[in-house]
DNA sequence: ATCCATATCCCCCTATCCGGGGGATGTTTG
DNA sequence: CAAACATCCCCCGGATAGGGGGATATGGAT
């Protein structure tokens, strides 16, 4: 129902307030343009830059802001933890041309309600700001099977289902005494499994193995 | 691009060959329905368990099943590495009406393309269908939302920023030493920040703080 | 029938780590 | 200025980790 002090989102009258952050002038108007003549939206602020755009945030509380994520200076998804604390509650939508992992997760860790590929239509980006605005979340196809992916792990692991159940619990800081008892199995079997997986994960210590089984997905 | 072995997604005579899995006839004849009828998409089988799917389903190798979550016998979401192994490279879109965290992370570990609530309209599935079969993935916003919200931290955490840096570390089995190693400061600066986070935390044990800590959201 | 992977348990050893206790000092920030 | 933070120092005893050497039983693959 969302409401803050304003008028709620499902009064016909009220305009979702958005604002743009985006360095590309040609984007930039583009977006401002296709949005501002949509009914029920209305463009409250264009930057392109974080610097420029901080202020009159803060000023203007816009309930949505489409990010780009390459902008001069400060990195986008960087500057989300800054623009949530310029205008609480605002719902982040970030813009983006590349799908790279470390962005999307970065962005994904400081709170953006969506993240999208900038190869999708203005009614894409309407439907999302809906989306965002009803409390829900948005990803392009291409940005959800990563995420997705990111969930799964390893088919062709080398580690047994046992081996994989211990290095879990190894990797989550617990003793062998700890794991023998939640196992149900005796401290010196747990100590056989590790040793095990020590050898076929060819490393010799707690976290070089938890290391090189994050890195391959093993768990 | 895709391939196996038939002809391209992109042919545009090809029908994207779809099965259906779902206990209620009504919901199951009506996407069946639905579907059929949609230039490009053909159901190639409709079940109302995964017991009877199994068999037909390593038949007739379709590109995307439709999944319920509720089936009579085992949990739709728990027969998804079994459907990938009767038909590998098949999609699947796993259709609920709750949206329950550990059904959805169970899902997709298991490697899920999609996860959409039933409340969608059969536009919404052929475009998810469509997604999944170019290699994408597909979530409902609600789902996304949950999603999107297991990647971020509490705001409100006790803990200051070292000590979550700290704490991160020891949760992913480093010991003291590798922990100060790495932040460049000394042993005893290390045991001192967990000193504090065992206070902090009411606990006193790494995997006390460990839980708490996760259980939280404070890494 | 045999071999290999898996899972279980047993004993030895030493170096390191962990948790608990007591402090101190400087910086940042509200 | 006080409180929170980040840094470093000392002492102690018991638990843990890693490395070495085994054994036994099951189940699947050849």
């Amino acid at each position: 129902m969302k409401q803050k002090g304003k008028q709620t989102v499902n009064d016909p009258a009220y305009n979702t307030r958005i604002a743009i952050i985006e360095d590309d002038d040609t984007i930039r108007d583009g977006y401002a343009y296709l949005i501002g003549n949509e009914p029920g939206f209305e463009i409250v602020g264009t930057y392109s830059s974080f610097e420029q755009a901080e202020q009159q945030i803060a000023a203007t509380q816009p309930d949505v802001i489409l990010l780009d994520v390459q902008l001069p200076g400060i990195r986008g998804v960087d500057a989300i933890p800054q623009l949530k604390k310029a205008a609480p509650g605002v719902h982040v939508l970030v813009l983006t041309v590349y799908e790279s992992e470390e962005v999307i997760f970065t962005a994904l860790r400081n709170g953006a309600s969506g993240y999208l590929t900038k190869n999708i239509s203005s009614g894409k980006i309407i439907e999302s700001v809906i989306d965002v605005m009803n409390g829900g979340g948005s990803m392009s196809s291409g940005i959800a099977r990563l995420v997705m992916k990111s969930f799964q792990k390893n088919p062709a692991s080398p580690l047994s289902k046992r081996e994989t159940q211990v290095l879990d619990m190894v990797a989550e800081g617990k003793s062998r005494n700890k794991i023998a008892a939640e196992l149900i199995i005796d401290v010196e079997t747990v100590k056989t499994h590790i040793k095990n997986i020590y050898y076929k994960l060819n490393v010799n210590s707690k976290d070089e193995a938890i290391k090189v089984a994050r890195e391959s997905k093993y768990i």
